[in-house]
Formats: structure tokens, sequence, C-alpha cells
DNA sequence: GAGCACTGC
């Protein structure tokens, strides 16, 4: 087949999207306002052709088109299809950039990226003054990202004064969505035109079952309903794959067992229904899973032999398998959620929304109509499952996003434009934990430090402790340390007894080679070792270490270097001295960062957090911390794990004194006095009143009566009976110890 | 004495 010929088959495969015939209409619409909301189910072309059409229209004569994703594959392919379709050499006119990979150049003018990476720019030039037209991609998945790049995009374009300033021409918006969130859009953005393209989707009939009813949100019974479900399915149904929806690795691995024993059972000559069917493959997917493991997946099954995968919810939106006719839905997921009283982010199985079931339920109409059996009862879909899941941005730490805010200008972060508001205490609890950083001073005002730490992509207590590092010229401890803190846990655990054995008894040895007494050292000595070995994947492999977690670690901690090192070439970047050990020297940077994460020990391995609300923590067995017998009374963690008992993981042993300093400040500012800072209200009395209050208020050590009293004044009755609760528990505990 | 979904900069 000729080029010519090939293309010219493509050309005619775009003619017969949908989206082909209101072509003209939408170019249009984008011309006349400025802001237009597009809707269109999967498979209407809106993603691979309206920025072609607009290109075509000469959109790009003042500035390039940009179009956000919320995932890194979906912005490099769709970037290489569109090239393609363009007849474009990938890079050149039609590009792409996400984090590690820019494919763009000077001749660049159709840029995809992910919507992390836009946000980025926004920060550099605030007015996106390359761009004629901005593409936000699929806005009904709620990306944190996207939230704010909408709310963002509408307050400097709604306001006349920010219209124009930096910019000699007009920027538009086209915001992309899933049709069910599209007049909530339209409204935000002050009644904007909606344009609907109709979707090229199959019909999916759904079914509900008996297994899960309303009062079952916690039960994980279903994994057995799940496994019954799937081998009716292949008993009962007419040829096609099936597609099961569980939370994580371990269910699906147990499902997988289940499945392998059941389906050996089966006899083809009489138990199944289409006798073309003459096996099942099963297999498992999730997202730590090895990729060549990942890629089998996509494999067309042997001939009569039906697929039969068990997933998380990665197959819902970041994986897309072909030949999926049936799907089973457990109805439930894992999600993470923050917890802003007790300041901790929590993994928990939670049921799905409406939504998310009919997202679900789609990944069967791709490519012809489908069946989607669902476990739960009618009852459970209409008492226990939510219209809409809950947006991200209602449910995570907002400490990194409000620092971006600032640093963009908008320092009323609580009347921001946002499409939906967080709770005012994420907001606030983002604010305190600002201040403590010294990212913001009293009056929430970005630091010099602030300045410095958004431009790191980390936790912004990771930042300030790499900060402090760098100020003491030993970046080189803390940088490893942060790229393996932000990637996934690099840690292998198996499931079968044996390996499982195995890989403890490696884990140990790597963690005794660094001392034995401290996590982070661990990590830092992990990478290094890897590092340094010949054959990196195979010394990964030897000890139980995830290759490609430590693959990413590696670029990150370039990334981080780099920025680091550009910062530090501007005039007054910070320099201290100090005079000690290195291992002192390494955990009193950590402390810098992690004085909000000081626990002080109980009893035995029960520690007690500082932070004000006083929980007990326990230290995670794949600490090396947790069987050591030395005498540890001060300790910093990296994070909390919430399962059979609330674990602290990625442990470090403290002196009191490094933090002694640092304490104070965790109670200094009440999330209520900065309540006012956020919103840049404060009349000079009121900041007068407020010291006043802070002064009497100042004590050189915080008691737990102090702590009590606070949290009375807040008024949260379930935070002061807790920690009443605990109060008490702990005065019991006092008196018994002195009796003894 | 162990249970981490998924993204993204």
């Amino acid at each position: 087949m000729s080029k010519s010929t090939r293309w010219d088959s493509k050309e005619n495969e775009s003619k017969q999207l949908p989206i082909y015939r209101h072509k003209a209409k939408l170019v249009q619409a984008v011309k006349d306002s400025t802001f237009l909301v597009v809707t269109g189910e999967t498979g209407s072309g809106k993603t691979t052709q309206l920025p072609q059409y607009l290109h075509e229209a000469g959109i790009c004569k003042n500035g390039k088109i940009g179009i956000t994703q919320p995932r890194r594959v979906a912005a490099i392919t769709v970037a290489q299809r569109v090239a393609q379709e363009m007849q474009c050499t990938l890079g050149r006119e039609v590009g792409y950039q996400v984090r590690f990979d820019d494919c763009t150049s000077q001749d660049t003018v159709v840029k995809y990226m992910t919507d992390g990476c836009l946000l980025r720019e926004v920060l550099a030039d605030p007015v996106l003054s390359q761009y004629s037209v901005v593409i936000l991609d699929e806005v009904h998945e709620r990306s944190l990202s996207t939230d704010i790049l909408l709310g963002l995009l509408k307050k400097v374009l709604m306001d006349p004064a920010n219209a124009t300033k930096g910019r000699s021409f007009p920027l538009k918006v086209v915001v992309m969505s899933a049709t069910l969130e599209a007049d909530k859009l339209s409204a935000f953005l002050s009644n904007c035109p909606v344009f609907a393209i109709p979707g090229r989707t199959f019909p999916v009939t759904c079914t509900f079952g008996t297994a899960v009813g309303p009062k079952d949100t916690e039960s994980t019974g279903y994994v057995k309903e799940v496994v019954k479900m799937a081998l009716d399915v292949h008993t009962s149904e007419m040829a096609g794959d099936i597609l099961v929806f569980l939370t994580g690795q371990s269910e699906i691995e147990r499902a997988c067992d289940l499945l392998y024993e059941k389906a050996e059972t089966i006899d083809y000559r009489y138990d199944v229904q289409d006798q073309t069917v003459e096996g099942l493959l099963i297999l498992p997917l999730y997202g730590s899973m090895p990729t060549d493991q990942q890629r089998q997946i996509f494999q067309p099954p042997p001939s009569g032999i039906r697929k039969c995968v068990v997933a998380t919810n990665i197959a819902a939106t970041s994986l897309t398998i072909s030949g999926i006719k049936y799907i089973i839905d457990s109805g439930f997921v894992k999600q993470l959620n923050h917890n802003s009283r007790v300041g901790m982010d929590i993994l928990e199985v939670v049921p799905i929304s409406k939504s998310e079931a009919q997202q679900r339920a789609g990944r069967a109409g791709r490519t012809s109509a489908g069946k989607c059996f669902r476990i739960y009862t009618k009852e459970f879909w209409e008492k226990s499952m939510p219209e809409y899941t809950v947006p991200e941005i209602q449910r995570t730490s907002l400490t990194a996003v409000v620092l971006t805010l600032k640093c963009l200008g908008v320092h009323d972060v609580i009347r921001f434009p946002y499409l939906d508001c967080p709770e005012e205490r994420f907001i606030l609890g983002a604010l305190k934990q600002l201040y403590q950083f010294d990212a913001i001073d009293r009056r929430g005002k970005v630091t010099r430090l602030g300045e410095l730490m958004v431009e790191f992509p980390l936790h912004p207590g990771l930042t300030r402790a790499l900060l402090k590092a760098a100020s003491l010229g030993c970046e080189d401890l803390l940088l490893p340390v942060a790229a393996m803190l932000s990637v996934e846990n690099i840690f292998i655990r198996p499931g079968h007894p044996e390996k499982q054995k195995e890989a403890d008894k490696k884990h140990r040895a790597l963690a005794a080679k660094s001392g034995g007494t401290n996590d982070f050292a661990t990590l830092l000595s992990v990478f290094q070792l890897c590092k340094s070995s010949d054959r990196p994947s195979a010394w990964c492999k030897d000890h139980w270490i995830h290759w490609r977690a430590l693959k990413s670690a590696f670029s990150v901690e370039i990334q981080l270097k780099d920025i680091l090192h550009r910062l530090q070439q501007k005039r007054d970047f910070p320099v201290e001295k100090f005079d000690g050990n290195k291992s002192e020297l390494f955990r009193r940077c950590l402390c810098t960062g992690y004085f909000t994460n000081v626990a002080r020990r109980s009893v035995g391995k029960v520690f007690c957090t500082m932070d004000g609300n006083g929980s007990m923590v326990h230290i995670h067995p794949s600490s090396s911390l947790f069987d050591e017998e030395v005498e540890l009374n001060w300790i910093i963690f990296h994070d909390v794990l919430v399962t059979s008992r609330v674990y602290i993981r990625t442990v470090c042993p403290i002196r009191y004194d490094w933090v002694k300093d640092l304490l104070p400040k965790l109670h200094e500012v009440d999330a209520y006095e900065l309540s006012s800072v956020a919103r840049q209200e404060v009349t000079d009395e009121e900041m007068i009143k407020w010291e006043t209050r802070e002064a009497a208020k100042r004590q050189p050590e915080v008691s737990t009566e102090d702590i009590m009293k606070k949290l009375e004044k807040r008024n949260d009755e379930t935070a002061v009976s807790d920690a009443r609760a605990r109060y008490l528990q702990r005065k019991q505990q006092r008196q018994q110890n002195k009796a003894l």
C-alpha cells in the first residue's frame, strides 16, 4: 500500500467520526465566545479532531493550541495519532509534553500535554501568552490539576483587567467533558454555550445482583460473589471476554486463585452454553504489576478460549482492553481520603458512585453491544452509592495547591472560583501547615522560602527538608531520599509465605547495611547501592526491590537536582553552617520537614503524636525500628497507614533537642485564626488582638491540657470527645505507672 | 507482627 492511499483511508476514517458533520459550526462556536463547553462520549473524535479543525481554520496564527489530558499515556498516544493524521513528524507542528519527556519544538502549534504540565507553565506565565486556545479535556474526571486550571482560567479571563494584561490577543478556552457535567460547567463559566456531539458506543444492558445490600458497605464477601458470577457468565453466556472490577492486589490474587480452582472442574461437554467456548484464561491486572506481565492482557486469547481479566480501577480509565463484552462490577473501589481532623491520608474501601458504575459498564460497549453484571442490589445502588464521585480537590491535602495558588497571586484561597469548593477546614489546614513550614508568614503572604518551595514537584514537608539540606551543603543526602519517597513503594513483598520470608530477609539486610535504625537512611543506601551496581535491574531482582519504581526515582532525583541547581544560581539562596557528624546532620534536615510528624514513646511500640491530636500510632513491622531494642523515645515518620491498627512507616529516631524549638510552632497558630489571614480581611486592630492572644498562649512547653483547651474552643464535638477520651486514658496510664 | 487504588508535576 502506498503512503498516500494509507493516508486517504485515515482521512476517510476521520470523516466518518460523529464530530465531522459539526466541523464548521464548532469552529465558529470557538471563535464566537471566550469559553465553550464541548460534550461527547468516547468515540466522538473530539480529542483528536477539534485541535485539527482549529489549526486548519488558522486560529494558531497568534499562538499555540494546547490540549490537556489527565494522563501521560493519553497525551502521548493522541499526539502520535494526530501527527500521523496531519502527516507531520511528531515533535514538529504536533507535539506533546509530559514530565521527563518534552517532544515539542519551535514549530509546535498543536501541543498535547498533561494537566499538571500546563499548571507548571501557568506558574511561569500566568496569562499563557504563548497560547491562542487552551482545551481542557476529560474535565469530568475532575483531576486536581484540571480543577485548579479551570478556576484559574475563569479568574483570569472573567476579569477584563486580566484579559488583556500581558497578551496582545484574546485567549479562548474550550472545556471538554462527558455529557453528565455539561450544565454545571456551563453555569460555572457564566453560562457559556454548550456544544454536544453524539457518541459512537454500543448499548450495554445492566443487571443487579443479590449479594451486596446497603448494609454491606464494609464487607469483603464480594470477592466470592464476583467469582461465582464470573463462572456463571463463563458457562451461560456467548463468547466474549470478561472484565472484573475489584479493589486491590491481594483481593485480585485471591479471586484469581478461586477462579483457577473452580474453572478446572468445568466439563466443557455439558456445562457450557456456547459450544465454541473451550476454556478460560484468567489474568490479574493492577498498577504495580511488572509491565511485561501487563502487556499480556492486551493480546487476544487463543481461539476458543475466553479471557477473564480481574482488575483494579486501572481498567476503568487508564487502560483499554479490546474484546470485552461482559463486565462484573463489585461496586467498590479503594480511595485515598484526606482526614483534616487528624491531618492524615487514609486509604479506604468505599462504594463507587453511580457515574463510576456507568463508566465501568461502558467498558463492555466499545466494539459491540455488551452486558454488565452488578453483584450489588438495586437498593444498594439507590441507598449507598452517591451520584458522583467526590472530586479529588475535596478529598486530598491541599498544602501544595494552596502554595501554588498563593504564588500565582491568589491570596484569597477560600473564595477562589472552585468548581466544587473544598471544605474550609481543608484549606485552613493547608494554610496552617504552610505557616509551620515557613512557606507563608502570619499574614498569609508567601515567603522567600515559599517561593523556592513551589518550584519542587514534592510534598511541602519533603521540600522543606531538602532545602534545609541544600542550605547546609548536604543535599546529596536528601535528594535521593526525596526521590524515593515520591515514587511508589520500592520494597516488593510477594504473596507466597516462602518468598515473603526471603524478601523480608533481604530487606532487613539492606537496612542493617545503613545502620539498621533509620528507614530514611535505608532508602538512601538502596538508591546508592543500586545506582553503583553493574547490573541494576538484576540487583533489584536479587534484593526484592521494585526496579521500575527505582528507575523512576533515579529520574526524579535528576529532576530535583536540576531544579535545585537552577535555584542556587540565584543570589539569595540561604546558606547555613553546621558542626556535627553526618548521621546527625541527615536527621536534623529531616526534622525540619517532618516536625509535624513527631511522636513520643508511650508504651512499648506505641507512640503518641505531638500534633495536637495526640493520636496513638504503632511502628509498622516493615520498619527497621520494629524489632530494635535500643532506647527510642522520640521519632519522626513519613506516613501513616490505617489497617488493623494505625501504623507509621518510614521512621527515624531523633533527639528531643532537635525539635524542641520547632514543636511550639505546631500549636502556635490555630486554624481558626488563620481563617482571617486566608481571606486577607485582617485589619491592624485584629492583627494586634491576635498577636496579643498568641503571646499569651505561648508557653515553654505545650501540655496536653493546653491542647485540650484549644480543641474545645474549636467547637468540634467529635474532636473534643475523642481527645478527652485519649487524655483520660493517658492520665490513667500515668497514674498506673506511678503506682508501679 | 505486616494487607498500597489510581493519577500527576
